[in-house]
DNA sequence: GGTCGATCTGGGAGCGCTCTCATGTACCGA
DNA sequence: TCGGTACATGAGAGCGCTCCCAGATCGACC
């Protein structure tokens, strides 16, 4: 009797939303038909199923997804997670690149995306505890440092993962997308070298990330190849700045540095600043390479580079992981990108 | 019967994440009180609350969003709608902006983003209807166009929602931040005016769009005042080939043009591109004004533009929103930015 | 004609949480 | 000592959905 009294108070300002069980009412069937009508309709007569939808049209109805995700135990979204400490990385053409791929693959699915930002003043932690809070039924995880430990502690939580850009510890069959970050250094190596520069320096990104590493590895090793001597290395942070201040102490050790690759395009146009301030002419003194190819402002000294799908290989860990989603444990095989060298103007003296 | 045979084989697994009814069970307490104790804590007493504390750190406990949101009729979530055709406009560093401010808001809160981009290919409505559907409890609108028609769908929604940029009904009463665009236009003129331009042009963005009339509009009122007649106008789509191309139609009209400005940055590094390849020299020949002050790219032509303080702008959207949500139906006045001319080289030949 | 299988349908429980309400306990002034 | 107030607590319903199960319907086949 109190619960009647209660129902009649809550239904009197006049049910907002319609719910599943007004809809089965409108449709003249029961909840369950309604249910299995809205949801791909597998044991429905067609007359249930042409109700049903009439119904759902009539009245609007979308599906409560708190509770369906109650029972499901499925979100319906996926998280972006981006774990740097400065807000400002978005402004990184790459996070734009993975924004828009990531997006696109999520196009015709009903999934949402939601952006996790984990930043220096918050606690790291939190984000892993929101992963493993059940509260996304996947992530992709963009960009991590070796100190962040992330890769164990997701692995453990059986959350489906996606890396963008190959994790510290390949070992625990964590998936990942990855462009061939090595081959891309070793590819900028040879290039400056075959134009016959001999005096060469490189500057890396932070070396707690894998990409930073790689493309330093494979640099080392094309000078090697080469039989040019292993050069200069300054570290960046693959922002403008960090490239500008990089290249200012090439230039204090070694001004006669006559070729520099720096491991981010963004980086390369901060080198550029630093070697225009010093009096350098690039290409004439300096040839440059860069490495990323999505920096297209209009107007610049169009930049020799080392091409990275990036768009494409977002996607492609959205996929992967939509997949993994669907069929837990099913083993994937890592998907690398080939690196692709990109001559322009900042290293051919000649072209343009 | 059957029910306790099913609840058994449930829980033979293990059960993986505790539910509020095992924390209360460690912590010695009732689920309600458990559940106040999670809740802030009122009328708990300060054992329960401690117990319930160390129960919450031992099991690892987090509340299920899913069930939390069923009662509660909160998701705490936000979205961030993207209007726009093309996937690309992330590589536009205002929405990069933009979701860095709101990100920084949503710091401190336990609120999530959620991306929603509409686009071309997708059903128009089908965002609206998610929007409506109860997924978040707020929206940041951040580009939008005359002919979405969303302002009044969710102005009758009831949905909490802030707009970034004025939307195109102000009478129903929804909640916007904006730049003051109009002034941002007449501070270009009245700059070229004042620096002896004397054949000005304008590349608008898409009419579509408040903003883009309005700078319109502010220039147009600016030149008046400078006593210059209504110069050229070419309407661009805020990217640089739109710029370029909008650039080159002008140089077309008028060869002696000695002043352009852009509605956006984007455009007016387009525009310089275009001048460039027609022989014209900036500042010399046409000195060059933008409009957004966000692209930092080193090494290029710096450029005269309008200051819009875009993460501020955002920060203080999502508040609003986040407001709003707390207290529904408090009017709110609309926050109103001032622009602000930042003048560099590309209008000044005498600097640098 | 009766039985079997296939197909469709509705009843009902329960996902994990919050919130109302009734009860219990402690402490105040009279 | 007792009624009253304040506060802390637990029982229980119910949010809207999915899914299991049992029942109903209908041909088809022996």
């Amino acid at each position: 009797m109190n619960e009647q009294i209660h129902r009649g108070l809550r239904a009197a300002p006049a049910r907002p939303t319609p719910t599943l069980e007004d809809l089965a009412t409108a449709a003249g069937v029961s909840r369950s038909t309604a249910s299995r009508a809205i949801n791909g309709g597998s044991r429905v007569s067609p007359e249930a199923q042409a109700a049903v939808d009439a119904a759902v049209l009539s009245l609007g109805y979308t599906p409560n997804r708190a509770a369906r995700s109650l029972v499901t135990r499925r979100t319906s979204s996926i998280a972006l997670v981006i774990n740097e400490p400065d807000a400002r990385v978005m402004m990184d053409p790459f996070f734009a690149a993975v924004i828009t791929g990531v997006t696109e693959a999520l196009r015709e699915t009903d999934m949402q995306l939601v952006l996790l930002m984990s930043r220096a003043g918050g606690d790291p932690s939190r984000t892993v505890r929101y992963l493993r809070g059940g509260h996304v039924d996947g992530a992709i995880v963009v960009s991590h440092h070796k100190a962040d430990g992330w890769t164990e502690e997701l692995a453990a939580s059986g959350l489906p993962t996606v890396f963008i850009g190959r994790p510290w510890d390949t070992g625990l069959g964590i998936h990942y997308v990855d462009v061939d970050s090595f081959e891309g250094g070793r590819l900028a190596a040879l290039h400056l070298a075959a134009a016959g520069r001999t005096r060469l320096a490189t500057i890396t990104g932070p070396l707690d990330m894998t990409a930073a590493e790689d493309r330093l590895d494979g640099w080392q090793a094309g000078l090697k190849e080469a039989g040019l001597p292993a050069g200069l290395v300054a570290h960046g942070d693959f922002t403008p700045a960090g490239g500008t201040e990089a290249a200012e102490r090439l230039l204090a050790e070694d001004s006669g540095v006559d070729g520099i690759f720096a491991a981010s395009d963004l980086m390369a146009r901060g080198a550029i600043t630093a070697l225009k301030a010093a009096g350098r002419s690039v290409p004439g003194d300096v040839a440059v390479v860069g490495f990323d190819d999505h920096l297209t402002v209009p107007g610049e000294l169009p930049l020799t580079t080392i091409n990275q799908p990036t768009v494409e290989m977002a996607e492609k860990a959205a996929r992967l992981l939509l997949a993994d989603i669907e069929d837990p444990g099913a083993a994937r095989e890592p998907v690398i990108y080939p690196a692709r060298l990109v001559v322009r103007e900042s290293s051919e003296p000649q072209a343009g």
